[in-house]
RNA sequence: GGCCCGUUCGUCUAGGGGUUAGGACGCAUCCCUUUCACGGAUGAAACACGGGUUCGAUUCCCGUACGGGCUACCA
C-alpha cells in the first residue's frame, strides 16, 4: 500500500513553528517513501474560525518549499480537502455509528453539563456518569425519536465500553496502553452539526487513505479515542499507524512555545509575519526576520530529530534521504534562536552574490537606497561573511549606501596625530588617479604612500577605515574603497579630515 | 487530582551493557587579520536520583523526583 500523509492544521490563526515542523516530518517521510504528502483543513470550529488564516497557511507552506500533493489548492481526488466542506459526510458516518450502538444521542444542554462540573469535582461525562444523564441510552426510543423530530438540539457521543485495554503501537514512542474504563464518552458530532476533531479526522484518514498519522503529542491522550472510532466503524484492517511528535519547547523557562513567545523574546516563532491586533498579538516570520526558508527547513528538521552521525547543514533532498521516523526524539525540544541564526549565516555564506543581490533589492529600496543589482552583488560579496539575517545587509553595511555621518570619535582620538594632516591632504588629492580603482591596485598605491610619507600602516588603514566608512567595523578596506569608487573615495576623505582635525580640536580646547 | 508521555554538556543532539561518552550552537583562550567578521586550533561543559538485573550499567527493569501533554459541543 503506498504511503499516504497528511498535515490537518486548522485556521485559527497563524500557524505555528511547530506546525510547520509537523508538516516538514509528514513531507520528508512522504518523499522518503514515494509517497503522497496532504493538506488539509479542519475548520470545523466555527466559533474560532479566522479570516485570512488558511491562505497563511498555504502562502507559509509555499515559501518553505513542503508543497504538497494533494489538498486545498492542490488537488487530488479525495477531496474536498476543507472538513466544513464534508459536513454531510461527518453527519452520515455520525448516525451509522449510532446505528451500529457504539454512539448515542445527548439532548444535555452545554449549561447543565457545566453544572455538573461545577458541583461535581471530577465529572466525566462516561459509562459511568451516562446513565444518570439525558440521552438515548436511557430515554425511551419513543421519547427519543419524539425529541430528535421536534429538533431538539443535540450532540451525538462515542459510547466507550468499560473493561478494555486499548493498545497503541506508536511509531515514535513504541506501545501506549490505555483502559477504557478511563475515557470518556467524546463528543462526534457538535449541535451545530460540525464534527469534533475526533470523528472528522478518522472519517477523513479513513476516506483518504491515510497510512501514517504524523502530528504532534497532544493528540497522543485521544488517539485511543480514535482507535475506538476506528474499530466502531469496522475500519482497523485499514486503520492508519501513530506517530506521535515531541513539542517545541519555550526558549526559557517552562512550558511549550506559545505564540505570546515570539513579541516576549524578540524572535519569530511564525514562518511569516501575521499581524495582530495589538503589538503582542503582532507575530514576526521568518521570511520577515530575513531568513532563507532552506535554513528554516534545516533548523527546524534538527529541532527534535536526527540522523545520527555528525553532519549538521542537510539540503531538503538529503533531509529526504536521512530521514527516518524512529530517529525523531521522544522528548520536547527546546526552540533556540542562536542556532537558527547560525544556520542562516551559514546558508548565506553559500548562496551566490547574485541570488543574495536579489534578497537586498527590497531592503535596500526600503530605506530609498541604491538597487540596481550589480552594485547589490557587490555588497553581497563583501558583507556575507557577517551578517546572520537578510536586514544585517543594509543594516550593519549602511555606510555602503549612505554617506558617514556618524564617526568613532573614539578611535580617532587614539589613532589621529594633527602631523598626518599634510600627508592625508596628499592622499586625497590623488587617489583618485589609481587605476584601475579596484582593492589590489589601492593597496599597493596606498602601502607604498605610507612608505613614502614615513607612515607606519598602522597609521593610516585604521584612519581610512573610519574615513570611509566612520565605524571600525567592516569589510577591507580597499575593498570598500573600490565599491565606492573614486568620487566617493575622495569625497569621504575630505569630509573625514575635516572631521578628524575637529575631534582633536574639541580635545586641545 | 486522574490518565498518558518524557529526562545525555546551558541548548540541539550522537551513542549504547565494558567508550578518554562524540558532534553542533553558545561561551572562553589562541592563531590568521593593523577593523569587524569568516576561517583554523584549543578549552570549560552532560548520562536527574534510588533500587534491582549483571562480572560490569549512562545504556535493560522498577520506583522517586522533575518536566511536559491531555482531561471542552477547541483543535
Amino acid at each position: 500500500m503506498s504511503v499516504r500523509v497528511r498535515f490537518a492544521p486548522s485556521p485559527t490563526g497563524a500557524l505555528h513553528i511547530g506546525g510547520v515542523r509537523t508538516a516538514l516530518y509528514n513531507y520528508l517521510f512522504a518523499r522518503k517513501n514515494d509517497g503522497v504528502f496532504i493538506l488539509r483543513i479542519e475548520d470545523t470550529d466555527q466559533n474560532r474560525f479566522v479570516p485570512g488564516a488558511e491562505a497563511y497557511i498555504v502562502e507559509s507552506l509555499k515559501w518553505v518549499g513542503l508543497i504538497p500533493d494533494e489538498g486545498i489548492d492542490f488537488g487530488g481526488s479525495y477531496g474536498p480537502y476543507r472538513q466544513s466542506e464534508r459536513k454531510a459526510v461527518y453527519r452520515r458516518y455520525a448516525h451509522e455509528l449510532v446505528e451500529r450502538g457504539h454512539a448515542y444521542y445527548a439532548f444535555d444542554p452545554p449549561e447543565a453539563l457545566e453544572a455538573q462540573r461545577q458541583a461535581e469535582e471530577n465529572f466525566t461525562y462516561n459509562y459511568r456518569t451516562r446513565t444518570g444523564l439525558d440521552n438515548s441510552l436511557v430515554l425511551p426510543d419513543s421519547r427519543v425519536q419524539e425529541l430528535l423530530d421536534a429538533g431538539t438540539p443535540c450532540v451525538i457521543r462515542l459510547k466507550v465500553e468499560p473493561g478494555q485495554d486499548i493498545h497503541i503501537h506508536d511509531l515514535i514512542r513504541g506501545d501506549v496502553v490505555f483502559q477504557s474504563s478511563e475515557l470518556d464518552d467524546k463528543v462526534l458530532l457538535k449541535a451545530d452539526g460540525m464534527p469534533t476533531y475526533h470523528l472528522a479526522n478518522v472519517v477523513d484518514d479513513h476516506l483518504m487513505e491515510i497510512t501514517q498519522v504524523i502530528r504532534g503529542e497532544e493528540w497522543l491522550p485521544s488517539t485511543a479515542h480514535h482507535v475506538l472510532l476506528y474499530r466502531g466503524f469496522g475500519w482497523t484492517e485499514t486503520m492508519p499507524q501513530f506517530a506521535h511528535l515531541p513539542l517545541i519547547l519555550k526558549p526559557v523557562g517552562n512550558g511549550k512555545l506559545s505564540k505570546r513567545d515570539g513579541a516576549k523574546f524578540g524572535m519569530p516563532v511564525f514562518p511569516l509575519d501575521w499581524p495582530g491586533e495589538t503589538p503582542e498579538a503582532r507575530s514576526m516570520g521568518f521570511r520577515e526576520a530575513g531568513f532563507l526558508p532552506e535554513a528554516a527547513i534545516n533548523f527546524l528538521a534538527l529541532l527534535g530529530w536526527h540522523p545520527g552521525g555528525d553532519q549538521e547543514i542537510f539540503t531538503i533532498d538529503e533531509l529526504v534521504q536521512a530521514f527516518s521516523l524512529e530517529h525523531i526524539n521522544k522528548g520536547g525540544a527546546r526552540f533556540d534562536y542562536e542556532k537558527a541564526k547560525w544556520f542562516n549565516q551559514r546558508y548565506i555564506q553559500m548562496t551566490p552574490d547574485g541570488v543574495l543581490a536579489g534578497h537586498i533589492h527590497p531592503l535596500a529600496a526600503a530605506r530609498g537606497y541604491r538597487t540596481d543589482l550589480p552594485f547589490l552583488t557587490r555588497v553581497a560579496a563583501l558583507m556575507k561573511d557577517r551578517v546572520h539575517l537578510l536586514p544585517d545587509f543594509v543594516e550593519q553595511g549602511y555606510f555602503l549606501f549612505e554617506p558617514v555621518t556618524q564617526y568613532d570619535d573614539e578611535t580617532i582620538r587614539k589613532k589621529w596625530n594633527p602631523a598626518f594632516h599634510p600627508a592625508f591632504e596628499n592622499l586625497l588629492e590623488n587617489i583618485a588617479q589609481v587605476a584601475p580603482f579596484e582593492a589590489p591596485a589601492l593597496e599597493e598605491y596606498v602601502r607604498h604612500f605610507a612608505q613614502e610619507q614615513g607612515l607606519k600602516p598602522g597609521d593610516i588603514l585604521p584612519l581610512l577605515r573610519l574615513a570611509l566608512a566612520g565605524t571600525m567595523k567592516g569589510p577591507a578596506v580597499f575593498d570598500m574603497a573600490a565599491l565606492l569608487g573614486p568620487a566617493e573615495t575622495n569625497r569621504r576623505l575630505a569630509g573625514a579630515l575635516r572631521h578628524f582635525s575637529q575631534v582633536i580640536a574639541t580635545i586641545a580646547g
